[in-house]
DNA sequence: TTAGTTCGCGTCAAAATTACACTTTGCTAA
DNA sequence: TTAGCAAAGTGTAATTTTGACGCGAACTAA
């Protein structure tokens, strides 16, 4: 019914969706329905957006359409408009056999997310074939120019975990804190210190001790802790001036 | 010739151009041609883009064919796409006597710079009947949906502040300690300590003093500095992880 | 019982931050 | 000529933050 709004846009959204686990940061992508033998190239979830739809809604639509996730928090990376950017001849081609107006110059607006990947089971649908999560390191190369929006993506994810806290969507609710200094590793993208981490986190007050051990574990097992929900709320609103590491 | 190109955009761009003199922030702001009597309403420069064009060179073409500026460093904010966002009822009686789709739901892209006001002094043309400086403060409606993006681009450029040198293009090339004192202080919008500000300048080494004093001024003659370039290309890059205040 | 693994903890030196006030210099106006 | 104004320029002490660094404790599996 919407559909009909489709046709004439120009506008797209793309997401980066970047999950993680304890083995480190991983992106969703999807795999396009072959219209090309042996098109193995994986793109970004992403569609045109309708001409009533907000740019906001639109990002959750697109993602829910592609992927089957629902509810994620999604941050706007910005605007991607080289007027090159779908003219790779595989990407043409694949146009050409979806979209009504295949010729026309897109631009796209870009949303990006951090989630746990453990609580998000991606679902193919629509023109996706496939949705598979893939470790960042792994990507070498994406359809049109979603390789620069991803990367565009873990930078502003980057920057944002140096102003502000994360993690409460990532963790389960009762998580150790080797988890957390884990966390952030992936995102900053290289180690910290374990006793200077964890001073931090004690100073910030982001965290509480739940009077529970971890079990079966084969080594000492570790506290059981909680986010601060008071605490972790007023950091994101005041933000800190850098994560200190 | 190109022009027939922008018919069917539903694309535009948009400038917030902060202005830096002695007397504090300003922004670039255009009153455009009455098409209604006593429409008093100013704008950010911008416009709809050419189909085939590079959102970051619309907003170039934008701002000169609006402003006249010219050669300006712009940095994306993000987009901006309510579908609510030209539909205040002065807005939409202008978009009526300029656009060819005058209902046409438009998505923008807006763009920032920051610039020394008095090395660029605006001339109006296109459907801009004046252009103008207004200070940040005096701020209190804009068209559209611009009073939301001029304050985006504020505090962009505030975060930006924070990791990076800035002076570099809004101070002539020679300067007094008290100017980039002032200048950061309008940015960060508070008061800085003078001996700390300039403990801080000096152990980035972001500036090198001439052997020059000030003539004719009705107090103490300042030294003279200017920028050292090196390092402040190398702040660029490599970033501080915040301002220190 | 042993080997293997992760947990949890404290100190010290160096650097950074914050708060704070008076003297100097040159001009101007009486 | 002189008194007064206005901004320049300068240092220190207390506190906080950072960064580097190693080892005994707790638990499981073999």
């Amino acid at each position: 019914m919407e559909k009909k709004h489709q046709l004439n846009s120009r506008i797209s959204v793309d997401c980066v969706i970047l999950g993680f686990d304890s083995e480190g940061l991983e992106v969703l992508l999807i795999e396009r329905k072959p219209v090309i033998e042996n098109d193995l190239s994986k793109a970004l979830p992403g569609d045109l957006i309708f001409d009533d739809e907000d740019l906001d809604d639109a990002a959750q639509r697109v993602l829910r359409e592609l992927t089957g996730l629902t509810d994620i928090y999604l941050e706007q990376i910005g605007a991607f408009g080289s007027p090159e950017r779908l003219n790779k001849p595989e990407d043409r081609q694949w146009l050409k056999a979806v979209r009504k107006f295949p010729n026309e110059r897109v631009i796209t607006v870009a949303y990006y997310s951090l989630v746990n990947k453990d609580l998000y089971i991606p679902q193919a649908s629509s023109f996706a074939q496939n949705a598979v999560w893939m470790p960042i390191e792994e990507v070498q190369s994406l359809a049109f120019d979603h390789f620069e929006i991803l990367h565009a993506g873990l930078e502003k994810l980057r920057s944002k975990a140096k102003i502000q806290p994360i993690g409460f969507n990532l963790l389960p609710e009762k998580f150790i804190l080797s988890d957390l200094h884990k966390l952030y590793e992936s995102i900053l993208g290289r180690e910290l210190d374990k006793r200077n981490f964890r001073r931090k986190i004690n100073k910030l007050g982001l965290v509480e001790c739940l009077n529970e051990k971890q079990v079966g574990v084969p080594h000492k097992p570790s506290m059981i802790y909680k986010f601060n929900e008071e605490n972790y709320q007023r950091l994101i609103e005041e933000g800190f001036d850098n994560f200190g590491f």
